[in-house]
DNA sequence: CCCGATTAAGTCGTACACAACTAATTCATG
DNA sequence: CATGAATTAGTTGTGTACGACTTAATCGGG
């Protein structure tokens, strides 16, 4: 198998496969799973979340869990709402979420005097203490994907452009 | 916001590293949302599938249902366990997702008669037609990705890389 | 041939994810 | 300043995901 190497072939749009001109929809779009860009994604998002899970349970803590402290390690309080616009997430899995993590007695929800009907989200004692706990994980997850620093910065690059143009309306 | 912060910018890759040595975890492992692959993979992900939605919407499918459409129209039988290799997926999770697309009317499941641990998926007449007009939906989301052909194949390639070393047990 | 180990599919419990909706509050414009 | 529109958080219903477990069937060494 691996018939070149990575890159360097662009897809062989160099004609090695002219037939089935007609029904195909030209130019490499197939329903082969995995010619699919789209899978390659979602099996590596999952299989990242997988090797989170063990060091994240001995913080007990999921991975949506994990990302909202990151946010709030970054910044004391912040908004329900803003906290869904930094990790693009609906109001609808963040309120539970973060019930959880209340309940766990990690953050405090408090509804805002000024404007009643937004709720600050605020670290506990318990909750800020955690950080340092937290501080290796990015590092471990970092060693386990096993990318040069190149192909990580230009893995984040492609990735956040694809996110922007897919999230385009 | 952008408040700055600690070497905002972390995209040198052109090798001058600062190295804060001491508490800091050494060479840019941070626990800044924004400096984490994984979450822009995790947002990737998310915004992929969603933009599949309405697509999919339009066949009856979610995203997983497509995933195991695909592979039913390359293979026309298959067992759970090797769709569940092919996919990546539990059986808790696919037992209930297939028992959905059974009931949907587009495949079967039948005990196998020379090892009745297994079970072979079938897709029946409906499920092998809908192929037809789930044709264009690679390529509606690959121009809605906006990636060049290069940019493509090295996203797929970097993903798969990824995948696998953090599949590593 | 027998019995413990393994394998395949499925159930159950927990936790996302999101669309569609609701309730409470604030905004904005006449 | 009154009231309809917009905003914020939350609820509900459906569908993944996965670990831990269960059940049934097959395998393999003595």
């Amino acid at each position: 198998m691996k018939s070149t190497g990575p890159r360097s072939d662009t897809v062989s749009t160099t004609g090695d496969f002219v037939s089935t001109a007609g029904a195909e929809p030209a130019q490499g779009y197939t329903l082969l799973l995995d010619d699919q860009l789209c899978f390659a994604l979602y099996a590596a998002s999952r299989a990242v979340t997988a090797r989170y899970r063990p060091l994240l349970e001995e913080l007990g803590l999921t991975y949506p869990q994990y990302l909202v402290m990151l946010v709030l390690w970054e910044q004391d309080s912040i908004s329900v709402r803003d906290l869904g616009a930094a990790l693009q997430l609906e109001s609808s899995t963040l309120s539970p979420l973060l019930k959880r993590l209340e309940a766990g007695g990690l953050l405090r929800r408090e509804r805002r005097t000024d404007d009643e009907r937004s709720v600050a989200i605020r670290l506990t004692e318990s909750g800020a203490q955690l950080k340092e706990r937290a501080r290796t994980v990015p590092m471990d997850i970092g060693d386990a994907m096993g990318l040069t620093p190149e192909q990580h910065t230009t893995t984040k690059q492609l990735l956040r452009t694809l996110t922007a143009n897919v999230s385009q309306v």
